[in-house]
RNA sequence: CGGGCAGUAGCGCAGGGGCUAGCGCGUCUGGUUCGGGACCAGAAGGCCGGAGGUUCAAAUCCUCUCUGCCCGACCA
C-alpha cells in the first residue's frame, strides 16, 4: 500500500481522553477513530490488524473441529422471552420495535439464536458433539463505556458453542477451546493467565476468563505465587481461620456511638475477627410464579474484619440484580442500621451468613436498638437459618484457600471467557435430541467468547514504547515498512514491486516528507520491519533494515532485500510461533 | 443513574459583555531543503455544540437541551 493514498491521518497529538498509551497510539497511528461514546469505526490499519486476529481465530476454531455459522444481530424478542432474559437483562439491551410492532433486539450474545438454530438441526445423539462458531458484532449498550477500545457498546466478538450429549462431553470440548484460547493469545503475543470466573448473566457453573495483567483493567484476580491458584475476585476464595470455642452466655452491653466496627471494636477493647458485621442490599428476584421482578430485602453477615463480595451476594441469594439498601428499608424488618444483628429481625427477608460467622463462636453484634449490641453471639443457637456461604471478599494478605500462603491481587483486562451452560437455554427452549436409549435430552451446552477489539487495545497496550505502536507480525497492519528518502522514485518502486512480488505485506512510504516525519510515523505505526531507502546505503547499492522491535539495523544488498526480508519475517514469525502454548 | 469537567478551525488549546475571534501543529500554492517531526513567502479554513432569553451589543451572562470525557453505581 502506498502511504500516498491511504485513508489515514496520524496525529502529532494525544486526543484529549486518551488515557492510556495503547490507546492514544491506536488513535494517533491511525487505527480507529471514535464515531461516539463507546462506539468505534476500523480505519485501515485498525481493520487489517483486526483480520489478522479473526484469521488466528478462525484457524484454531477450525483445528479443534468448530464450524463457523453467521447469525443475525436483530433477534426477534420471542427467543428472547424464552429465556427470559428479555425481562432479566435491563438496559443493557437495545429493544425497538419492527413495522409490524413486532419486539425486536439487537443481541448482546447469541445463546438464544443458536439454541433455536440447534433445536432444528440436532435431533440424534449421532450428530453430537457439535461446535459452531461466528466472528459477529455486539451491541450492549453499557452504561459506563471507557478506555478506548477496552469496554465499547458496538464491538466484534468470536463466540463459539458447543453441544453435547452429556457432562462429559462439554468437558472435553470445554477443556478443547480452553486450550485453544490459549494458542490463540499466545499466536497473537497477548500474554494472558486464566481465571476462575463468576458466570454472570451468562448462567451455569463453570467458567473461566482469560486476564490480561493490567493496570488498565478493570477486574481485580487474586492470584497465588506460590502455587498458582488464580481467580477473579468476584468468585475467590480464600482460607478462613476460624476459632470455635465454648459457647459463653448472650450478653447485651451498652455501646453509645458504636455506630461502626472501628469505633465497636475501640470501645469494647476488641479485635475485628470478634465481631459480625451487618450488609444490607436489596435484591431483584424473578418470581417464577408471577412472572414478576420483586424487590427484596437482603440481610448479610459477615465477620468484622472481611468484605462482602456483591457478586458472590448476588450469585447464592439468586439476585438479577443488587443495591444498597435504605435505612426504611432495613428498619421495617426490625434491624437498626448502626446496631443491627438478624437476633430479633422479623419478617420475610433474604438471611445470608457467611461461614465466617457461622464458623466463629461468641461474636458480637448489633442488638437491633440504638446504642446496645451484644456480646457472645452464635449462629445456630441465637439466630439460626437463611443461607449460609462463601460471601467474603478475597483480597492480598488473604492466605490461599489451596496451599495457605499469602495471596497477591493483580488489575486484569478480560479478553477471553469460556462458560460451562449445561441445559440453561436448551431446557428454556426445549432443544433436545433422542440419546441412544431413546429418551428426549436437553442439548448439554457450552460458550466461548473472545472479543477482537478488546484483544487489539490489549496488544496495544503491551507492544509499546515512547514513540509508538509495536505490534507482533502476526498481528501487525503490515509486515514491513518502505521508507524511501530518495527523491528517485524508481529504485524505490521497483524495490516496492519485488517485495510485493514476493508476497511480502508492504507499506510503502512514497509521500514527499521529510525524513523525520517518515521516521516517526513508521515508529508511531510500528510495523516490526522498517527498510530504508538513503542515499546514504544507495552509494554502496544497499538498503538498511531496521527491526521495530530491538532497534537493530542491518544493511542488504539491494539485489538481496527480498530475500533477507522473507527471513527476518520468518523470524519474527518463529519467536512468536515458538511460544504457542496451551496452558 | 449519581458526582465532577468540557464542547471555539482537521488535532491540541487561548480568549470570558464592546471593532474584522486568536495561537501552535496540520492543510493548500510557490520556492529552497532532503537520514529523525526542515526553512522562507503567500493562502484557505469558524453559525464559538444547539434552542431560547437578558442587553444598544453575547463566543463571553442566564435557562433549557444535546454531545463527549473522568470518578462511582454497572458490566463481558
Amino acid at each position: 500500500m502506498r502511504m500516498s493514498h491511504m485513508f489515514l491521518r496520524t496525529l502529532r497529538e494525544a486526543p484529549s481522553g486518551a488515557d492510556s498509551k495503547g490507546y492514544e497510539y491506536l488513535l494517533r497511528a491511525g487505527f480507529i477513530s471514535q464515531l461516539g461514546t463507546g462506539i468505534f469505526s476500523l480505519l485501515p490499519f485498525g481493520k487489517r490488524s483486526s483480520e489478522k486476529i479473526k484469521k488466528i481465530l478462525r484457524e484454531e476454531m477450525e483445528r479443534i473441529g468448530g464450524e463457523e455459522i453467521e447469525m443475525p444481530v436483530v433477534n426477534p424478542a420471542d427467543i428472547w422471552k424464552e429465556t427470559g432474559r428479555y425481562y432479566s437483562i435491563d438496559k443493557e439491551m437495545a429493544r425497538f420495535k419492527d413495522r409490524m410492532n413486532r419486539d425486536m433486539v439487537l443481541a448482546m450474545t447469541h445463546e438464544e439464536a443458536v439454541t433455536a438454530l440447534a433445536r432444528g438441526i440436532i435431533d440424534s445423539y449421532k450428530k453430537l458433539p457439535l461446535l459452531v462458531y461466528q466472528i459477529q458484532t455486539k451491541f450492549r449498550d453499557d452504561p459506563r463505556p471507557r478506555a478506548g477500545l477496552i469496554r465499547v457498546r458496538e464491538f466484534s466478538m468470536k463466540d463459539a458453542y458447543s453441544f453435547d450429549r452429556d457432562q462429559e462431553g462439554l468437558e472435553k470440548v470445554y477443556k478443547d477451546n480452553y486450550k485453544a484460547y490459549f494458542r490463540i493469545f499466545s499466536r497473537t503475543g497477548l500474554p494472558v493467565i486464566v481465571v476462575a470466573s463468576d458466570s454472570g448473566m451468562m448462567g451455569g457453573k463453570i467458567a473461566h476468563e482469560y486476564m490480561y495483567l493490567s493496570p488498565i483493567g478493570e477486574d481485580t484476580i487474586i492470584i497465588c505465587p506460590e502455587c498458582g491458584y488464580t481467580a477473579n475476585r468476584q468468585v475467590a476464595r480464600f482460607k478462613k481461620e476460624l476459632v470455635k470455642e465454648e459457647m459463653k452466655p448472650l450478653e447485651k452491653v451498652k455501646t453509645p456511638d458504636a455506630k461502626t466496627i472501628d469505633d465497636l471494636c475501640t470501645f469494647l477493647s476488641i479485635s475485628k475477627e470478634q465481631t459480625c458485621k451487618a450488609v444490607f442490599m436489596v435484591g431483584t428476584f424473578f418470581n417464577e410464579e408471577t412472572k414478576e421482578e420483586e424487590e427484596k430485602l437482603i440481610a448479610a453477615f459477615i465477620r468484622g474484619d472481611m468484605d462482602v463480595e456483591e457478586s458472590k451476594l448476588s450469585n447464592v441469594t439468586r439476585a438479577s440484580e443488587i443495591r444498597p439498601a435504605h435505612e426504611e428499608e432495613i428498619r421495617e424488618y426490625g434491624m437498626v442500621p448502626g446496631f443491627a444483628s438478624a437476633i430479633g429481625a422479623h419478617g420475610d427477608f433474604v438471611l445470608v451468613v457467611d461461614e465466617s460467622v457461622a464458623g466463629s463462636s461468641n461474636l458480637v453484634a448489633g442488638a437491633n436498638e440504638e446504642g446496645y449490641h451484644y456480646l457472645n453471639t452464635n449462629y445456630g443457637r441465637d439466630f439460626s437459618g437463611g443461607i449460609v456461604a462463601d460471601i467474603a471478599s478475597a483480597r492480598a494478605g488473604y492466605k490461599c484457600p489451596v496451599c495457605g500462603k499469602e495471596l497477591t491481587s493483580s488489575k486484569g483486562v478480560e479478553v477471553g471467557n469460556i462458560f460451562q451452560l449445561g441445559t440453561r437455554y436448551s431446557d428454556a427452549m426445549g432443544a433436545t435430541f433422542q440419546d441412544e436409549d431413546g429418551k428426549e435430552k436437553p442439548l448439554v451446552m457450552g460458550c466461548y467468547g473472545i472479543g477482537v477489539g478488546r484483544l487489539l487495545a490489549c496488544l496495544a497496550e503491551e507492544y509499546n514504547d515512547e514513540n509508538g505502536l509495536s505490534l507482533p507480525i502476526t498481528v501487525a497492519p503490515y509486515q514491513v515498512h518502505l521508507v524511501s528518502l530518495v527523491k528517485d522514485q524508481q529504485i524505490a518502486d521497483d524495490i516496492y514491486q519485488k517485495l510485493i512480488e514476493r508476497g511480502i505485506e508492504v507499506l510503502y512510504d512514497d509521500r514527499k516528507e521529510s525524513p523525520g516525519v517518515k521516521f516517526a510515523d513508521a515508529d508511531l505505526i510500528g510495523l516490526p520491519i522498517r527498510i530504508t531507502i538513503g542515499n546514504r546505503g544507495l552509494k554502496e547499492g544497499k538498503v538498511e533494515v531496521k527491526l521495530r522491535g530491538t532497534g537493530e539495523v542491518t544493511s542488504y544488498a539491494i539485489e538481496d532485500i527480498a530475500d533477507e526480508v522473507l527471513r527476518e519475517i520468518e523470524k519474527e514469525t518463529k519467536k512468536i510461533e515458538d511460544n504457542i502454548f496451551e496452558g
